[in-house]
DNA sequence: AATGAATGAGCCTTCATTCAT
DNA sequence: CATGAATGAAGGCTCATTCAT
């Protein structure tokens, strides 16, 4: 019968899926010491049952990364594309940051796992070249706005990675409650990478 | 026979030094999965001699803390009654952060335990209060900079957090390999907190 | 597969039982020196799966404490509803905490607990409460005998701790070799608390 | 110099019975949880100095026993050896046991020792042995008693038992407050074990 | 598929004992 | 003699993983 089979395979994706979320959640906040039991709580199911699911602990967390990362990718790409201004789009991304719309807890996971031993090196480079991957978009995003004046001349991909570092961590400081993320916060930071105005009109001349 | 107290007491401490230290480099690596047998390795002592210093690894890893944090106020405040302008500190302060100067290890720790549920409440409130209390040095020397025209208007508190984000983060990016932070980045992120040019000129009227 | 909720909830009474068996006949003999894989060894199942049943050993001691007490509680009822003069009460009661009915085992668990500083204060208090529920079904049955004629006037609640006590020392030293407990041991028991024939003469009177 | 020699061997016995009384104390309240921490604090020197007196915890729960047991039979020799009637004499004993005078604890550590794991085979009989010897004497005594008229008939042995075991276990539930015993519960006590009237006047006639 | 019982390796912590001074 | 630092073996407890149903 396709019809069940096809069913259960996308019962299957849905499980897989809730456990990956609350796996995630928990995850940002106790690192490696999560427990299975405590995903299998989150996600309604029983501890043995996550295991049809993932081989291991580890295989869980590398899951969580990897769809963290993939979707953070999907996210600067549709971003990148959205017509408007260079600055136009980098506030969007801020904004699409914001609590309401992405993970932060996703970036301490994956601090965590890029600054630890907590996985074999092997693991880590996966990881690494994805991280990489997401970089390559913003760095061209900061291309653009170089070109079209709207973001300070240098090194793009070092200003790629100030840019990616301050958004994740304002949004982490303020999910946690410790410093309010605000509009006004968003424009602070554009302002940061905005061109003093004569090395603007100098960068246009060119 | 009674031993020779004085001497005591200052192997004490040296012991007490040596645990924090490798405490600090693996507790940065693996988080609370640390290993007090790691601990005692890398500190070249016996498992449990180590409970002659400490009652327990939580009280390791706040004393890791406390010790990291009391040490960057120091930095901060050394910093502050420094001659030289507001920039020249800021300059100062990024390359005593560098590989050779600071530990950027404390700051995931330190990141560790504020954003996560790996301590109590109310260690959790300690540590951020100390936090909070680095914060404000930083706030004071941004303030400095705002009136001297070295540093973008906007508050001052926002300000000190992105600034001690970053230099943190790049510095933790450093160490790890993934990007080498030379003096010219410290002069980019110098550069995105710097006014306007007119905006400078508008407020050094004011 | 959903289990079998009911034979499931059968298996995991039989297993605490089996736990707490064993654990009985082992704090018995070690007091709390006993170790956990003791118990899970005599019970017949893993270490770490006897704190599926309790959550310390602490815990399994107040439960092995507890059942002891409870099972004495409804030994002394028994006997007291039943049909015969208070001698025969007795008689009864001492013949079945001979080796072949009773645990004297737990008179020696009970007393280290009573008697030490192993629990807390807390723990003890609970306990001593149900000691004394248990003692005073034994003053009632003094009183009886007292009212009867076969037990001597006097204080019954010193009477009763004397008795109780009695009995239960003298199934431990048969139970661990030293002196044999047999009938005859009993009704020397007995007619210790049996009144001087005038004293009783003049009880009966009044 | 053998003045000094002799003063150091003098100091050293009393250095002994701190230990041991320190640990008489705490063995009766901690059983073999006991710390030699806390008998060196108890005895007011320090942990490895403990070592120089006894080699081993195991030692020095033998030596209190051991000094424990030695000193009852001396309490029981001199109670026999005084002149007065055998009633007399089990008042005597009894009340020599109350609080103030002897130490209960005693009773509580040789009941562990005797009735549980924690020493060895060997050591028990030692122990045995010694508790065979004070049994005798109050055996003694209590033939003393039925041929004087004082003491019902009777196993003389089982007797003593039963009278040794009575008087332990009024004491200890005395000092740990459980319940008062006083001169009362003494000749209470003395009763249950005097013969029946007609019983005794039987017995003279023999 | 689904459950939760069961296992056992591993880690924190304690403490008897030894050692350097 | 005297101290307390140091060691390391052992035991309580947790939890990833497997297994029977």
């Amino acid at each position: 019968m396709p019809r069940n089979q096809r069913k259960d395979q996308l019962l299957r994706e849905e499980r897989r899926q809730q456990i990956l979320e609350a796996a995630a959640r928990i995850f940002a906040r106790r690192g490696m010491l999560t427990k299975i039991s405590d995903i299998a709580a989150g996600a309604k199911l029983s501890q043995g049952h996550v295991y049809n699911y993932f081989k291991s602990k580890d295989e869980i967390l590398l899951a969580v990364i990897e769809q963290g990362q993939l979707g953070y990718g999907v996210v600067l790409r549709e971003t990148i594309s959205m017509p408007g201004s260079a600055e136009d789009k980098f506030r969007c991304l801020a904004e699409r940051s914001l609590p309401s719309g992405g993970s932060p807890d996703m970036y301490l996971v994956l601090l965590q796992a890029l600054f630890t031993d907590l996985l074999p090196a092997q693991d880590k480079a996966v990881i690494l070249e994805r991280a990489d991957g997401n970089l390559q978009l913003l760095v061209e995003l900061i291309r653009e706005g170089q070109e079209d004046g709207s973001v300070m001349p240098g090194d793009p991909v070092q200003l790629a990675t100030l840019l990616g570092t301050l958004i994740q961590n304002l949004m982490l400081l303020d999910m946690r409650g410790y410093a309010p993320a605000t509009k006004e916060t968003i424009e602070l930071l554009l302002k940061m990478i905005r061109p003093a105005p004569d090395a603007a009109a100098e960068n246009l001349e060119k």
